[in-house]
DNA sequence: TCCTTTCTGTTTTAAAGATAACATATTATA
DNA sequence: TATAATATGTTATCTTTAAAACAGAAAGGA
């Protein structure tokens, strides 16, 4: 039975199946039900069950799911062919790499423009698009509505530049500085990639085992 | 009262316990109450006194937590002080912005090692380390025990590399590559960035909106 | 110094999330 | 065609997580 508030870690598991599921049309596996699907990826069949079950009825009794089907799916829950347009704010090492090795088009999404203040980077072309200068933001998305801004400034700058976008017309920030935006616009969605954050879990994990071998 | 099993959200939420205090010390604020520090973190103030009470009693009734001390606390948690060693493992343009921006010594890491295998990148020098030939990746890592391997190779390695790394003393990865990990030694961490993952969810959240706007 | 206010750490209650159980439908097989 | 096996979607139960309530300790003021 669909439901109609999905939680938040339903959400953060759909991309997860989406990528098994590619995976096993890569490896031209064409059904599968949630017993196997959950040993492969480390969940009960029920979780996988009830997952999908918060947006239709996608399996067959008897016979499980067919993988191209379901892939299509989350892949359309995700949102993924709505083709949402992305620019990038901040051409430094990691804007530059996102913008050459994320593929955002195979994603689903449509790399539309990019931003940056320092006058090396401005003009170069990477990956079909040009960068411009960031004096050029607010008048460029008053007149390119854009849904996703992909954050990669200095932090000093973060904050300032999140707001001008909000007020630009961004329906979404993929915030990779390492502070907690806190907008006044709560139509606008973070998304937080926060890496230190993550190593320092990672670090925590190991500080843990440190501490019960030795003390 | 000291928990022995700490659940995963709460040890999530450390780091940015360390980032909110960081910031409070850096604007000067010497003590806060677990309300006070609720309020600017989105957090109810019980989880807040429930998260720490886990490691200990840092604060004080009527008093409040003196901000330093916490933060202190909270960073011996994580394990900062241990400086756990880092070698970063594929010097593509995202493993090269975090040599170049991400720092590990900030964060109480020491990058010790890169390793590459395009000879275009190995002998350059980043932030005093200078990248290595991929070849030389075991019998380096057998020679000088490294706690963490930063993982930024392309996904088709991705897997093998992970299982080197892994047989030759690596205690945590993280892992930047866009698969799940799947080792077989439950003694090795694994700690993923899925820009994907996160990107989709965002996407989710718009698909979501737009839904509910038309249909 | 005494009393009120503040605020912690812990206990209790409530909500959310995950697992298990079940009824039913399809598939496969004899 | 009948029957056993399979596997879904849903309901019920259990576990985990978060919020609220509370008792007691320190701080601050009169």
């Amino acid at each position: 039975m669909k439901k109609d508030r999905i939680s938040n870690n339903v959400i953060r598991r759909l991309p997860m199946y989406l990528r098994k599921l590619d995976d096993l049309m890569a490896h031209g596996v064409d059904r599968i039900s949630s017993g196997e699907l959950g040993k492969q990826m480390g969940l009960t069949p029920s979780q996988i069950r009830q997952d999908f079950s918060c947006f239709g009825e996608f399996g067959q009794q008897g016979y499980g799911y067919r993988v191209a089907e379901l892939r299509e799916q989350v892949s359309r829950i995700l949102g993924m062919h709505r083709g949402y347009t992305i620019a990038v704010v901040g051409v430094g090492n990691l804007g530059h790499a996102l913008m050459e090795n994320f593929g955002f088009s195979d994603q689903g999404f449509r790399l539309v423009a990019a931003f940056d203040l320092n006058p090396e980077v401005v003009g170069k072309v990477i990956q079909g698009v040009t960068v411009q200068d960031s004096a050029k933001l607010s008048s460029w998305l008053h007149d390119n509505p854009t849904d996703i801004i992909v954050l990669t400034v200095p932090r000093s700058i973060a904050r300032s530049v999140a707001q001008t976008v909000a007020d630009n017309g961004a329906r979404g920030i993929w915030n990779f500085t390492n502070i907690e935006l806190e907008l006044d616009r709560p139509d606008v969605r973070v998304e937080n990639i926060h890496f230190s954050d993550s190593l320092l879990t990672l670090g925590y994990f190991l500080a843990e085992q440190d501490a019960a071998e030795n003390g």
